[in-house]
DNA sequence: CTCATTTCTAAACTTAAGTTAACGAATTAT
DNA sequence: ATAATTCGTTAACTTAAGTTTAGAAATGAG
């Protein structure tokens, strides 16, 4: 699991045995189960996820309805809302599946960043790549039709048909569960 | 102008006459006149935007149709997806208005942030702000209709509905011209 | 200033998503 | 193992967005 970690940091910047003893001296990384709410909507928080394993998502509560809007599964970062902007969290985190996370503390993250600069590196480009690609599947999104989402989300992340339940998609595809049933049935009948 | 640009650096880290100067030997600052197309779809580039007066968008051309889907105003930068992903760009980028804009090019950034670490650290916390900012803004997109993003538009940018087309704004929306017409009619029959 | 083009609105019609309700299947709790 | 809850699908109906077309208003070019 910590080789994991080390192959991802290694895709930005070069990581020698000492920094690498550093951060497996944190304890950053946790065994979660399925269903567990790692932050709260209204709750203040300081803690950064990295996904190893596993998948977790984000989700509000609008009008007593859960509505599922993001999710991260291995290699997949997550800063919160709540802990850039210092604000009570607007939405949940919960787990999807049983998993394996590294959480960090923004503290840790400052300790770090001090004391190995390149890191700071690391997590500019990492942030300018993520926010990128949040631009980019923002616009795909604008841009495409829910039939077309459901396709698209077939074509890119194939895993989530299968390991994410139904009504978590229909809200993260921004439509009705009921909607997605359709869409499925439509799908389907047009293969024939 | 210059005073703008400083003053936003100031929130995020503090700046000497030196860098200063340095910033300003650059000569990052364009005048750019409305409709000027900045990128291209297909083009290769490393430029970085950052408004400082006036306003750019992004758009696709997706079945000869243009399709607009962000908008920059003063203080917000945009580094395109081709440059952060190193591939020919997705969309257009243009000016909607007579506009005031720093672009700075990948190798300068690079020159900056190694002359002046700290560079580096506001750029990954500026990057880290605006990550989850377009997320949040990501989510409610999903969880609204359109109508309710026409008044969270309403609420949050009312500039935009001022100095934008109406049909670029619909395509913001996720939606036809004609539906925000009708959106539009809608909500003023409401009010009465 | 005038002509041409683009933009916005409107109406009629089509298509698809939202809503409400029901029911069987799957999952979870006891 | 059984009961209870949650989940996924279907159907009938409602609502709103997409499509097509048209015309008026605004904008831009010569």
């Amino acid at each position: 699991m910590e080789e994991i970690l080390f192959n991802f940091i290694s895709k930005y910047i070069s990581i020698n045995e000492d920094e690498k003893n550093a951060i497996l001296s944190l304890n950053l990384f946790h065994s979660v189960k399925k269903g567990t709410i790692l932050l709260k909507e209204g709750q203040k928080s300081r803690d950064s996820y990295f996904v190893l394993k596993g998948c977790i998502r984000t989700y509000y509560i609008i009008d007593g309805e859960e509505k599922t809007t993001a999710f991260y599964t291995e290699l997949d970062a997550l800063t919160p809302h709540c802990v850039t902007n210092h604000t009570p969290s607007d939405y949940f985190i919960s787990c999807v599946e049983d998993s394996i996370i590294l959480i960090s503390d923004a503290d840790v993250g400052m300790e770090i960043n001090s004391k190995f600069p390149k890191f700071d590196t690391m997590c500019r480009i990492l942030s300018e790549e993520l926010l990128a690609k949040e631009r980019v599947d923002f616009d795909e999104f604008k841009t495409s039709s829910p039939e077309q989402r459901y396709l698209n989300l077939i074509k890119n992340r194939p895993d989530l048909i299968q390991r994410v339940p139904q009504h978590q998609l229909a809200s993260y595809l921004g439509i009705k569960p009921q909607s997605l049933s359709r869409i499925r049935a439509r799908i389907f009948e047009k293969k024939n």
